[in-house]
DNA sequence: CCAGACGTTGTT
DNA sequence: GTCTGG
DNA sequence: CCAGACGTTGTT
DNA sequence: GTCTGG
């Protein structure tokens, strides 16, 4: 799963490190990314322009806005068969960039003793999460445009923690992502990302999603 | 035909 | 919009 | 993901 | 318990 992540890198390193275009001028380094915020989301490989979006898929169909609440993932299993998916993994998918995730730990049952780890890349450089977008149409008439992060199983470092991760690509598969593949072949880079990822617990600061600093990634001992 | 759902996670 | 269930 | 709300009426 | 909002 992936319910929190960072993007901690100014816009000119963004666009060394990732390949990028143009990014929102507004755009800001983040410590703590929640859902239904405006994140960043690349949906084209020829301009890799980044463009504001909000966290959690809102289907074309939908009746109330409030559904994206609850699709801020996508199981990579199950992109086909899921009408709110369908359409989106054929024709809008997109490419999210992070430098690192959140998940959290189950220990004794206690909600409250949850505990929390960041993962990132050892250099801590950032990397692209495997997304899909959609487009609705409110009733006076306004486009809001929305993103979802596609989950897999945990890889090695994260199943201490978790059962699920977000997909990971790499820059080759990234922008295969993005091209007119066929379906079998973008299923197949919907893997867990098979570089070793740092697993750093972190203070329960992240919980509240108003805390947005340098502290929030902070290593703690557990 | 129409009506109603359409999702993931964690927990039990 | 598209699919499932009645 | 977590945190926080979750309701109606009448009166000011 | 379940839903909404960030």
């Amino acid at each position: 799963m992936c319910g929190r992540f960072t993007l901690t890198l100014e816009a000119s390193e963004l666009q060394r490190e990732l390949g990028l275009g143009a990014i929102p001028d507004n755009w800001q380094p983040r410590y703590n990314i929640a859902p239904s915020q405006s994140i960043l989301v690349i949906k084209d490989s020829l301009k890799r322009v980044a463009q504001w979006m909000r966290w959690g898929l809102i289907p074309s169909w939908a009746k109330n806005p409030g559904i994206g609440n609850r699709l801020i993932n996508a199981r990579s299993e199950t992109l086909m068969e899921k009408p709110a998916f369908r359409r989106a993994f054929q024709t809008q998918r997109c490419l999210i960039p992070a430098d690192g995730f959140f998940e959290w730990q189950n220990r004794s049952g206690v909600p409250s003793q949850r505990q929390p780890y960041y993962f990132h890349l050892p250099n801590h450089r950032p990397f692209m999460f495997a997304g899909l977008w959609d487009i609705w149409h409110s009733p006076d008439g306004n486009e809001l445009l929305s993103c979802t992060i596609i989950t897999c199983k945990a890889n090695e470092v994260i199943s201490f923690v978790h059962d699920r991760m977000p997909v990971i690509l790499d820059a080759s598969s990234a922008w295969i992502w993005l091209s007119d593949s066929p379906v079998k072949e973008l299923q197949s880079i919907l893997a867990p990302f098979s570089l070793p990822l740092v697993a750093q617990p972190v203070s329960r600061m992240v919980n509240k999603p108003e805390h947005d600093t340098p502290d929030v990634i902070t290593p703690v001992a557990t």
